[in-house]
DNA sequence: ATTTAATTGCAAATGGATTGCAAATGGTGT
DNA sequence: ACACCATTTGCAATCCATTTGCAATTAAAT
């Protein structure tokens, strides 16, 4: 891994249109309802994982907060959203394009929360090993660091 | 990692008899009371993580969950307990010895729940990249697998 | 045995997430 | 434009893991 190889959450994701995903929604069939818009528009601006409630706030009450559940909860299901755990207790999800390959980690302050991209993913080379080793297939993972940023260190 | 070297959960933890533990409870000036004993003794005959709602059951009521919580929370404090993250929202535990590097991963069947350990630390090797790219420092990671076992498959 | 701070049991509270249901709505066809 | 209807929403209630306040209990030291 080298340094310019780091990429920002934003390079990750929210490559594409915000049409893109309203196109793929319509075509399923699903309704391009009012709250699911603005919570697509705000995914789509972000650059870090944020939870639920952060989506609440986020979009200034525009929606009731179980429509932000339903509808996170919509999009994981339809491959819009991938979650991620922190390790305290708060799910956390980022907008990912349909289809595309997303899988990457992140560094988590203990500090301050501040997080950053870990762009490859270390484990799938190991897969093939676990695999071998436990008999266990169809092999997947969930991995985060954590540490000290360097304004808090 | 060879064949051979994959060890049970057993293996790991629960080397040492129940007295070392106690030993450094009451050193500490904690109280050895009846139900971190109880506690105690439950967790030492595990091979695999468990809730605390496993412990409740598994000493049959002989004390309040609440102190299930309370104990299992100061076994952690004091480095008896190490907890584990499977992505259901559910904390589990395992006894380690304390002092020891006890540090290690699972796979757990995404079917029945199965787990196996994994004895080897793969991302440690990886920390001093990461903590040049990313200014971090003091990195500890969470990493868990999920597949399906060989007999769910 | 007395003392005292630590610990427990019990019940209530917390907080993230889910859900039942009646009202609202967007997509489709007229 | 309008009517239709399955989907979706808002709202409130609920769920469930975990925490907490407090009075009663208890381990350990004197
Ligand atoms: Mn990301
Ligand atoms: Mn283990
Ligand atoms: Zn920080
Ligand atoms: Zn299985």
């Amino acid at each position: 891994m080298q340094t310019e190889e780091l990429r920002c959450c934003g390079d990750f994701h929210e490559r594409a249109n915000l049409d893109k995903w309203i196109e793929i929604l319509q075509s399923t069939g699903l309704k391009l309802t009012a709250p699911r818009h603005v919570i697509l528009e705000f995914l789509h601006k972000q650059s870090h994982p944020i939870t639920n409630r952060e989506i609440y706030n986020g979009i200034s009450n525009d929606c009731d907060l179980a429509s932000v559940y339903r509808s996170i909860n919509l999009f994981i299901k339809i491959g819009f959203v991938q979650q991620f755990d922190f390790g305290d207790g708060i799910a956390r999800f980022e907008l990912i394009e349909p289809g595309l390959d997303s899988h990457h980690h992140h560094i988590v302050c203990t500090d301050c929360s501040k997080v950053i991209e870990i762009d490859h993913c270390f484990p799938n080379s190991l897969t093939e090993t676990i695999e071998k080793h436990t008999g266990f297939s169809r092999i997947t993972h969930k991995l985060e660091f954590f540490g000290l940023c360097s304004e808090c260190k």
